[in-house]
RNA sequence: UGACCCAUGGUGUAAUGGUAACACUACUGAUUUUGGUUCAGUCAUUUAAGGUUCGAAUCCUUAUGGGUCAACCA
């Protein structure tokens, strides 16, 4: 990559002797400028650090904080963050915004690593906010000696009660004015625990008349006698988001600390605190949060989902988080490939889940291996077919053709699904129906001659006859059908259970709607269905992707045993039939 | 009734004072032993009003609309 920065660098001053240079040269350096153009915002930024000097490299970090799993809201901030620096010269922290003791475990903090890992990113140093609380104490210690920071008795009511609003000035606190003794002598014993959770605070003395309400006296740490996932018991104080994220963005000397808009008031404190610090000048940059429809992406609604059971867990494959959409059956590429496309820029928005699922499909249609799955059976019998024992063959992936191919069985009776046929189809159906031929797949041309049903009136078996100079790769029938159908042999195919997902709300934006965001949960999103799968089937791994032909792409789930395989839909296949049937 | 951020096809993102474009979606058609894929094409865009300018999506003003801010959360 810093070759092709090295290159634009030529590229632009090529253009000043663009008159000596011959043609395709000069053609070649327009095109690298116009390409150079389609920068996001951040993009921009840090070339032009980069080009006056400002930074030889950048740094960034991805800061989650390990109190749930990571969403794939989350994965668009990876990929920016790791995207940037693989771009650019530089590299990428992970570190963890452990300042909370009370919400965060090490279970999540391992997740993250591993969400992280398998979306291809590697970072260069694992850091936690809770690594720097040494330091962040001594940085307490140097505000209050400038005469910039307070201890308050106030109760969080109190504090409340004078704050003022957005329209009104806040009221100074009695305690604003204690001395930097007693400051100092009173946050020591804070530390100590000498003092009961809520009793007492650290705040920042800025100024409660302030426009921006966050620097109305801040509070920079909190008195919690709570067990920390990686301190223990050695701190019953912790620092407040506010004075810890942007002193270890310094600490670790983040050139570009990039969060979501949410977090633009908080800008003036951070830079604030590091000029009074004065440590190294790190800086916020924002951009806008990704939503998606048909889903929600926030840790605290999540968790609801999991802990009142509408979903089986955090990687249930209707979940949005990144464990979720990877038991689903998505690829790492697909996720990286729709942050990527989906850009990064600062307004509101809302992506449409079709985005990502094409990018799904994009991938998975080059890597997938193929294999017939009839869901609904219904059994044809070829009345003129003799043979035994044969074996017919058929590619695993006709996009690639260095995939090879399987051996499917072949006989008498086989199973189609049971909507491949009608008795009485409507116009442009051409799949199987009275006097109509189709081909089975990597097989031959059958023709129905006749449907047998039971006393219900319901199809049991059809009887078709085939044509034998039809066989898939050695055609000589000259016949052309429009119709292929998906098919298994009758007496070997393999059963197996298949988890059918459906988008996990019913509306757009359920954060957007009236009442509760689960009243509109939908409640057809996990339909279990039966599968026959071909025999090949049963060798099956893990770490297989599977397209069933006609049908979308599967993959096997953890829940499987020797004696069931368990498939999950990841995703259709785009369907046309189902658009054109609508019509009529 | 404050401050800050934002406004480009249905959706997402470009165009950095000089021809409004790319992708997804939708729709046509061709190809196809997957009604998939692939290929060709069509529809569709600058919130509004003023101003600056030879020229404005871009700069200025105002309006309108959306978002954010009053946890001892991050």
């Amino acid at each position: 990559m810093l070759f092709s920065i090295g290159f634009r660098i030529f590229a632009h001053h090529a253009v000043d002797f663009s008159s000596l240079i011959s043609l395709p040269l000069q053609a070649m350096s327009e095109e690298v400028k116009k390409e150079e153009r389609n920068l996001n915002f951040l993009e921009e930024i840090i070339e032009n650090d980069l080009a006056t000097g400002k930074h030889k490299a950048i740094v960034t970090r991805f800061p989650p904080e390990p109190n749930g799993y990571l969403h794939i809201g989350h994965a668009s901030s990876i990929c920016l963050n790791f995207g940037l620096t693989k771009k650019y010269p530089g590299y990428t922290n992970l570190r963890f915004d452990d300042t909370n003791p009370v919400t965060e475990e090490t279970e999540y903090v391992d997740s993250i690593k591993d969400d992280v890992k398998w979306l291809g990113f590697e970072w260069k140093h694992e850091r936690y906010a809770s690594d720097y609380f040494d330091t962040l104490y001594e940085y307490a210690l140097k505000l209050i000696d400038k005469g910039l920071a307070y201890v308050d008795d106030s109760t969080s009511e109190e504090m409340a009660a004078m704050k003022g609003s957005p329209t009104e000035p806040g009221k100074d606190s009695t305690y604003r004015n204690r001395s930097i003794e007693e400051n100092k002598d009173m946050f020591v014993r804070m530390k100590s625990g000498e003092f009961p959770d809520g009793s007492k605070t650290l705040r920042a003395k800025i100024d409660m008349g302030h426009i921006n309400m966050l620097m109305r006296d801040p509070i920079l740490y909190r008195i919690k006698h709570t067990h920390h996932h990686r301190t223990g018991d050695k701190w019953c104080i912790y620092p407040m988001y506010d004075f810890a994220h942007g002193q270890s963005d310094s600490i670790e000397e983040i050139t570009h600390s990039i969060c979501t808009l949410e977090f633009v008031p908080h800008r003036e404190l951070y830079d604030w605190l590091i000029e009074k610090l004065e440590i190294h000048p790190s800086h916020q940059y924002e951009f806008a949060r990704r939503n998606i429809n048909y889903t929600v992406t926030s840790k605290r609604k999540l968790l609801q989902l999991v802990t009142e059971n509408h979903v089986t867990g955090w990687d249930d494959p209707r979940m949005p988080t990144i464990s979720g959409l990877r038991r689903r059956g998505y690829t790492p590429e697909s996720i990286r490939e729709f942050c990527d496309r989906i850009g990064v820029a600062k307004r509101e928005n809302m992506v449409d889940v079709g985005l990502l699922e094409f990018c799904l499909r994009e991938h998975l249609n080059k890597i997938a291996l193929r294999r017939m799955v009839v869901f609904d059976p219904v059994k044809i019998v070829i009345t003129n077919y003799t043979g035994t024992g044969e074996v017919l063959h058929s590619e695993n992936n006709p996009e690639d053709t260095d995939s090879g191919v399987r051996d499917i069985p072949f006989s008498k009776e086989i199973f189609i699904e049971r909507d491949d046929f009608m008795e009485n189809p409507p116009k442009k159906y051409f799949r199987l129906a009275p006097g109509q031929m189709v081909r089975l797949k990597s097989a031959y041309i059958i023709k129905c001659e006749e449907v047998v049903k039971d006393a219900a009136g319901n199809v049991e078996t059809i009887h078709c006859t085939y044509i034998p100079e039809s066989k898939s790769g050695h055609d000589t029938s000259d016949i052309k059908v429009k119709g292929t159908l998906h098919w298994v042999n009758a007496t070997d195919a393999v059963e197996v259970e298949v988890r059918e997902y459906d988008r996990l709300f019913r509306v757009e934006d359920p954060t957007d709607e009236e009442g509760d965001f689960k009243e509109y949960l939908n409640p057809d999103s996990l339909k279990v269905v039966k599968g026959f799968a071909e025999p090949s089937i049963s060798s099956a791994a893990l770490t297989d992707r599977f397209q069933f032909l006609r049908k979308g792409y599967y993959c096997l789930d953890k829940d499987s045993t020797a004696g069931k395989l368990i498939f999950n839909r990841t995703v259709t296949l785009k369907d046309g039939w189902a658009k054109e049937s609508k019509k009529n």
